[in-house]
DNA sequence: ACCCTCACCTGCACGC
DNA sequence: TGCGTGCAGGTGAGGG
């Protein structure tokens, strides 16, 4: 379920974890996924190398092994990390095994069963079809107030939608979206090009914000950063401005907050702080 | 090129 | 209690 503060969390503590350690063996145990490859092309490919380091671009985690392979993840909607040890039970979903050095087991375990990955020569992972389209990076010197502008003028479509798209804005889900509008006092059915200069400016800082500000609770939230057992995970009890919370009163102004269905996706905003 | 809908899975909260 | 329904934070394929 993560969006790009959570993935940089996730990525940050397996960093922690797992870099320096080499892969001893590896095993797919659900082909479809990594569809790009087989499951044993998936062993060969990962045995043997070292995780050099963690990383993140947008909603997807990057492994860099050596010996020029990357191992790209993505964690949809419910992909999780757990380093285990030697010998208890996977858990129900386990669909990858990573065997490693000093008798640890990193398993990613799935129940909805939408997780991504693929193994890709380090050379290419810009180009590959996972990374070449995606916008940058939002927490970048690439992502400007011009760039912003740019992006909402070329588009009709809601400009929560707009926000959605990766190729737009890398990172943002349904929830940060959500709460970059609210933050900018921006209508989620505005069509992105009829948002004013003052107004683009005013989104392109709640975005940074918002992730900003995710990042540094997520990081505070994690129970025991040192703790083997615990997933990967940022906090779940967050509380967020407006995502979530039909019905209750604005922070701002005490209206109540509002829910409607964008491309089958819930919108949450105040219908008196983010007026069309 | 754009934009929408649907499919991919399982589990959970809800109403009857 | 049990069952049906709708919903879930993501994305890509396929269609108009």
């Amino acid at each position: 379920m993560p969006e790009l503060p959570e993935v940089e969390t996730v990525a940050r503590s397996l960093d922690r974890l797992v870099a320096g350690k080499k892969i001893l063996a590896a095993a797919l145990h659900r082909e479809k996924l990594a569809p790009r490859i087989t499951a044993a092309e998936f062993a060969r490919l990962l045995a043997g190398r070292v995780i050099e380091r963690v990383g993140r671009r947008g909603k997807y985690l990057l492994f860099d092994l050596d010996g020029g392979l990357t191992l790209l993840v993505h964690l949809r909607m419910s992909g999780r990390f757990r380093l285990l040890e030697d010998g208890s039970e996977n858990p129900r979903f386990t669909h990858a095994e990573f065997f490693l050095e000093e008798d640890a087991r990193l398993v990613f375990e799935d129940q909805r069963h939408f997780g991504y990955m693929n193994v890709v020569p380090t050379t290419v992972l810009w180009e590959t079809r996972e990374l070449k389209l995606l916008a940058p990076e939002p927490l970048s010197g690439e992502f400007t107030r011009e760039y912003v502008r740019a992006c909402l003028a070329s588009s009709r479509r809601p400009v929560k939608l707009l926000l959605l798209d990766q190729r737009k804005v890398a990172g943002l889900g349904n929830i940060y979206a959500a709460e970059a509008l609210y933050r900018a006092r921006v209508h989620p059915q505005k069509p992105a090009n009829g948002l004013s200069a003052i107004k683009s400016n005013r989104l392109h800082a709640a975005i940074v914000e918002v992730l900003r500000f995710a990042i540094d609770q997520s990081e505070l939230a994690k129970l025991d950063p040192d703790d083997l057992e615990s997933g990967f995970y940022g906090s779940d009890d967050q509380s967020w401005l407006v995502y979530d919370r039909e019905g209750a009163p604005c922070h701002r102004c005490g209206n109540g907050i509002r829910r409607l269905v964008q491309s089958g996706r819930s919108s949450y905003f105040c219908p008196r702080c983010q007026r069309m």
